[in-house]
DNA sequence: ACCTGAACACCGTTCAAGT
DNA sequence: ACCTGAACACCGTTCAAGT
């Protein structure tokens, strides 16, 4: 091989990412080895640790693309925002479910728990991760003036974990008895139809 | 080493799986390898292939044992239900809870998804799930006779989705940026507070 | 018939040796 | 200074050869 010097720094980076990109693409996680990628750039596995450190580091920076096209897939219906709060919230929801379904292998490398626990550590990757939760605060806190921040975090975080794990679930085959009768789609609108009724019923939370 | 015929296929079959589990108890689903369940067992890599045909097959039994505890867990405080729903969900969500983080590598393994698909076709193994739904089901009947069977599993599942989500974003740290004050128990109360406050008032599913 | 031992085709990661 | 090539210490899985 010896491609030495062939390539900046910077383009040896992109070369590695976008080679992942395409062999999680195809295969899943499973498929990703940096004798793989190495083996896709014409570089040696050795070049992966110079430009990265490690595969976990490939990883995380694949994880951070991912986050951002989530980002920038479910802002689309947040722009056409209704003043129906169950309505956007349910838009959201379908805009995750569809960006699950497209995008699966990165979803789930992306939800992977092998990953090394100092990942939460660093603050540009909980700042992508708190800009995701940002989306439903944004929707929520017209009609949630008076909990207070702290509350329409906190609302914002169980529906976020409800929405994760109704699609969780359902990947893992575990809704299966019912058939295809149980909808996730219709599990996501009774979930926030009546969670949402029950919260503004709650005078500690709705604006009445 | 050369163990041959020491131990019957029961004997072995135990053997092999009490050395997983201690390795997984220890190091985690990262830790389980073949060759490191065959050296603590005295036994040869092939042995785990002659007695299970496979890893995965080897991590399905594993999953099994957890399962059982899952239940044997969830049940317990089902023992003790009172007329409150709401308090007999927020018990069994505070078991699971519990059992989690007590059981944290058992459970990480057991929603790992880089199992084989073929793993959801198995009828005993669904059959477990299914338990597993029941329990909740059990607790939610006596309060929703209107909507039938079909979305009393409905119902469950959301419940089931939303009590994993909460406990699976938790473990990945996501809920980080609030600190310690966003507590996972507080989360779970206010949404089946409110999730069943909601559906209470939804004529479709409630008693009244 | 059953189980092993050894081989096969891989891994992630490191680092001396070359340029 | 930078990158490679080769090595190190592992993997899961298979199967001919022994008992």
């Amino acid at each position: 091989m010896a491609r030495r010097s062939d390539h900046s720094r910077e383009e040896l980076q992109r070369l590695i990412l976008d080679a992942a990109i395409s062999i999680i693409r195809e295969g899943g996680k499973e498929s990703l080895t940096a004798r793989r990628v190495s083996a896709k750039t014409g570089y040696v596995p050795g070049t992966i640790y110079n430009v990265f450190g490690s595969m976990d580091a490939l990883i995380m920076h694949i994880n951070a693309k991912t986050m951002d096209l989530l980002y920038h897939e479910l802002s689309k219906p947040e722009a056409t925002k209704k003043d129906d709060v169950v309505e956007n919230l349910l838009k959201l929801a379908s805009a995750y479910r569809k960006f699950v379904a497209d995008n699966k292998n990165f979803w789930l490398l992306l939800f992977d728990t092998s990953l090394p626990d100092d990942r939460i550590a660093l603050d540009w990757y909980q700042g992508k991760v708190d800009k995701l939760f940002e989306l439903i605060e944004n929707i929520l806190s017209p009609v949630m003036t008076k909990g207070g921040p702290q509350k329409l975090r906190m609302v914002s975080r169980i529906l976020w974990s409800s929405f994760h794990g109704l699609c969780y679930l359902e990947e893992k085959g575990q809704f299966r008895t019912v058939g295809k009768s149980t909808n996730l789609a219709d599990m996501t609108e009774l979930l926030v139809e009546s969670f949402m009724a029950g919260l503004q019923n709650n005078k500690t939370f709705s604006k009445a």
